[in-house]
RNA sequence: GGAGAGGUUCCCGAGUGGCCAAAGGGAGCAGACUGUAAAUCUGCCGGCUCCGCCUUCGGAGGUUCGAAUCCUCCCCUCUCCA
């Protein structure tokens, strides 16, 4: 295939991503690989740990999805070895290590989402147990003998635990060395990773040289926010929207967050490129877009991108129709009560319909004036209601129908 | 190995015999206001069909009418010394 001029090639990598290290030899590498007709071999890795795939990993894909579409071959490391033993970091609590089968199941779910984005003719995905399982302890040790303990605790995240006096497991220093030694023994040319990587793509680097090897360029891509607009998008945080979710999820979502929040959103996930961002904010300053509209338009490019286009045209109908017009969405969860003629306690049917976690918190909404049966405002938590059909209302969101 | 500090409810962090289901903040949830935005204000925020009861303050025992608070042993973390 006929690849693209360097200078062009980075122009499309550099966009969006928010430092390369060093530029320079990523020109000389991408001159190289057009010299040879050869793709060049990037690598980026992802934790076994959580299989769903959200709108935070895709500023990663999308970026690799580019370098495919240069011509270029990716190699996905799914980091299963490092994931059995369990990152520790942040004082929460111990992973359970994951058994062979659970990684097995979770790659196989990051084959099905990761298509959605990659391009499988132009996708290597690589488990790294089966490099480092195969190391002796002497390997170990003198992969660890080409670090220093001051150069680990230069990290950020090590520095800081120091300086706090928490805990900082032994082990966890083999992290960034791991990470790095896949790159020495996948001989990449360019690792892609976010800000709160740069420590482990360095080591990289490091070993690659300390290995003989050119070292790795370093494609750096920021972090996006979750949905709460300061935390990193992460399934443990809650604040995540994945990519498998119900189109109308995704939809509400994106709907949800702060207008500062859709800016970055703007910048990490639409294709919309730099000067049309800046028209955008310039509009939406000038009032001549409204915010809402903007942040419309990037919920329906986004759930287009994972579904369709009549897929997001439906889910931003009934976004409209449930939160504009007061109305209630088409398809909403059912709650039966399989003939069992008792009277409805609402709060144990919240409880038992998940709308609640507990039949106190149950209670509270209803005195909260949060709960509505066909439309009536509930007040009373503990009125019974005979059985029968009701349309049942939690909050601004959640919908149940109760059917006898 | 020695000396000291400490482990509290989702998180941070008060509390050192009854007034403690445990201050305060954060997160979260709900209401008002809106554009299901943010900000702000208000309320809630262990469980239980809840004016009462039950289970929580690292773990196990013990003292006491009564313990998160006192004692014993154990586990874990941090600091300094060696």
């Amino acid at each position: 295939m006929k690849m693209m001029k360097p200078e062009e090639q980075i122009k499309i990598i550099k966009r969006g991503c928010s430092e390369i290290l060093l530029e320079k030899e990523l020109l000389k590498k991408l001159e190289r690989s057009c010299r040879e007709d050869t793709p060049l071999r990037v690598k980026a890795g992802f934790d076994p740990t959580a299989p769903d795939i959200h709108l935070g990993h895709t500023v990663l894909l999308q970026k690799m999805r580019h370098f495919q579409d240069l011509g270029h071959q990716v190699i996905l490391i799914i980091g299963d070895l490092t994931g059995m033993i369990g990152d520790p970091t942040g004082r929460s609590e111990i992973r359970k290590p994951l058994t062979r089968e659970d990684v097995l199941k979770n790659a196989e779910t990051y084959k099905t989402q990761v298509f959605k984005v990659l391009d499988p003719d132009r996708t290597d995905i690589r488990f790294n147990s089966e490099w480092l399982e195969k190391m002796n302890v002497m390997d170990i040790i003198r992969l660890q003998a080409k670090q220093t303990v001051a150069r680990m605790l230069e990290r950020e995240d090590f520095k800081n635990r120091f300086t706090n006096h928490n805990p900082i497991g032994i082990h966890e220093f083999n992290y960034p060395l791991f990470q790095g030694y896949d790159s020495v023994v996948l001989k990449a040319d360019v690792e892609l990773g976010g800000t709160d990587q740069r420590f482990n793509l360095l080591m990289g680097r490091e070993l690659q040289e300390d290995d003989g090897q050119e070292p790795q360029v370093l494609v750096i891509m920021p972090l996006l926010e979750g949905t709460d607009g300061v935390k990193k998008m992460s399934k443990s945080l809650g604040n995540y929207i994945g990519i498998s979710e119900e189109p109308r999820d995704i939809f509400g979502k994106i709907m949800s967050i702060s207008d500062d929040l859709m800016i970055k959103y703007y910048e990490l996930l639409s294709s919309i490129d730099a000067e049309q961002l800046e028209q955008l904010k310039q509009d939406i300053k000038s009032g001549t877009v409204h915010p809402k509209k903007a942040k419309q338009d990037l919920a329906r490019e986004i759930v287009e991108r994972f579904y369709d286009t009549s897929i997001a045209k439906t889910a931003e109908e009934e976004f409209e129709n449930v939160f504009k017009n007061k109305g209630i969405p088409d398809d909403i969860p059912v709650f039966s009560l399989n003939g069992n003629n008792d009277e409805l306690w609402l709060p144990g049917i919240m409880k038992e319909a998940g709308l609640a976690k507990s039949t106190g918190e149950g209670m509270r909404l209803i005195k909260q004036g949060a709960v509505s049966l066909d439309s009536t405002k509930c007040t009373d938590p503990d009125e019974k209601y005979p059985a029968g059909s009701y349309l049942l209302k939690v909050g601004k969101r959640r919908f149940l129908k109760i059917e006898p």
